[in-house]
DNA sequence: GTAGGACGATTGTAGGACAATATCAGAGGC
DNA sequence: GCCTCTGATATTGTCCTACAATCGTCCTAC
């Protein structure tokens, strides 16, 4: 398309490859490696909001790719739940829906339980060495805007995982869609907010140093029921947006084309 | 599909289109599905064995599609888990390794003994009225065979989730690969275990019937514990298996194809 | 006997074509 | 005036062909 044909014929225009992405084309082979992780980006960014669309011939265009890279980066980001996939209607970024959220959470609340008891009696000295070297940032007593909040979050829980030292568990944590619930929920995090979570960041990484697996799993669990209750309440908020004045933002800016 | 030759250049040898399944080529825009869905069934049923090669080629021939849809079943698989991917070698049916068994039993056990949980706590009486018919037959006392028991098992298992009503849950359970697992499991399926484990859903199931959230987690716990560990022996038996005397255990019954 | 290179098999990607389906807008009927 | 049916349009689903890149293997040369 538009460009896949430039590309070729013309002698591979420079222009065409200075598009969208600064960063450097893939080789190949992973060509398709690229394309979802510059769309999960996107995503977890926020640059592409729920429900955007991801039409095939736009994404062939961005990247200057074919339709059969752009094909499987959808149906891989699809597998993991960051878009939905209709039959012969195309992709759009998921929205969660608040029973989604909720089930995720009860989920998630298990799956980083158990990652905080394991982590909490592992022995491995260099993990657990990794570990206090990863969360550092949690002991900062800086003011954080609710950006670094989301990394430093997403450091952390993901430093819990390492140490857990089960790579299907970790695995599994990111299809869970933490950071697409944290990227829809992002206005709710207001400065008390962020604070109460980093001090109970900071009470999980303790009782982990402890090797207190109880405490651990039990702390771990009231941080992500709190959590669960700040992303519920988002999602409210946001939804009410919608409904009031669905009109505008569907109108103006958002749907489709 | 079977027809797409057909279907576009009128004669394409008939031949072709009589191959490998039976069953209904499907519609437009259900080739994948059904390819989807043939393979994992194969796996499944042990037709496929760990560390078969699927080949694209064999497979446009195999199902009468080119090579797009093939490598899109190809994709959804191995996003499942039941394949992997090497770049430039092709899918080969995933073979779990000890660890993976380990660690996808201890995230196992979380996740039902939630269901379990939830199921118990769960109101909705037709909801109820549908686990209880689901699980009709575990009270037979007839005596099972591996084949049995294994249906048996899943559909236990997942009329627990059904009850729980935790969408993204039962979701999960499909992608831990526990169909994977009983599959490379199959032969130390002996009749002691298989009443022991019978005997582990009945008390399951009557927890949850009594409403009792916690002795319904701990029973499952128990359940998946014991099913961990004749999980690991069969694996630790099919690797000397493969190493030493394999005779015995395969030829009398068990192995596949 | 090992290092290196040629070859074959297979996957990764491109590009073009057409069929099938969903969406939307306008024509016609009530 | 509102509803329904129909056609136009946009997009996806699938096929096909071709070529480049890569992995394995075998074969040769030293």
């Amino acid at each position: 398309m538009s460009n896949a044909a430039v590309r070729r014929n013309g002698k591979t225009s420079e222009t065409t490859q200075r598009r969208a992405r600064a960063a450097a084309p893939p080789a190949h082979g992973a060509t398709v490696a690229f394309i979802v992780e510059s769309l999960r980006e996107d995503i977890w960014a926020g640059r592409l909001e729920p429900g955007s669309r991801l039409v095939e011939s736009d994404l062939t265009a961005r990247f200057a790719v074919s339709r059969g890279p752009v094909r499987e980066s959808l149906r891989r980001l699809s597998a993991d739940g960051l878009i939905e996939h209709r039959p012969h209607r195309g992709a759009v970024v998921r929205r969660l829906t608040e029973r989604e959220i909720r089930e995720l959470f009860l989920i998630r609340i298990e799956m980083e339980a158990l990652a905080a008891r394991l982590a909490a009696v592992a022995e491995a000295p260099e993990r657990r060495a990794r570990f206090a070297a990863s969360i550092e940032p949690i002991h900062s007593d800086s003011p954080r805007n609710p950006c670094d909040y989301l990394k430093e979050n997403a450091a952390f829980h993901d430093a819990v995982m390492a140490l857990a030292d089960n790579l299907e568990l970790r695995d599994l944590a990111i299809r869970l869609q933490l950071p697409l619930i944290m990227a829809q929920v992002g206005d709710v995090l207001t400065p008390p907010v962020l604070e109460a979570s980093v001090r109970e960041h900071r009470a999980i990484a303790e009782a982990i140093s402890a090797r207190n697996p109880e405490a651990a799993s039990a702390r771990m669990r009231e941080h992500l029921e709190r959590a669960a209750a700040v992303a519920l309440a988002a999602r409210a908020a946001g939804a009410s947006d919608e409904g009031a004045s669905a009109s505008i933002q569907t109108i103006l800016g958002g749907k489709r084309r």
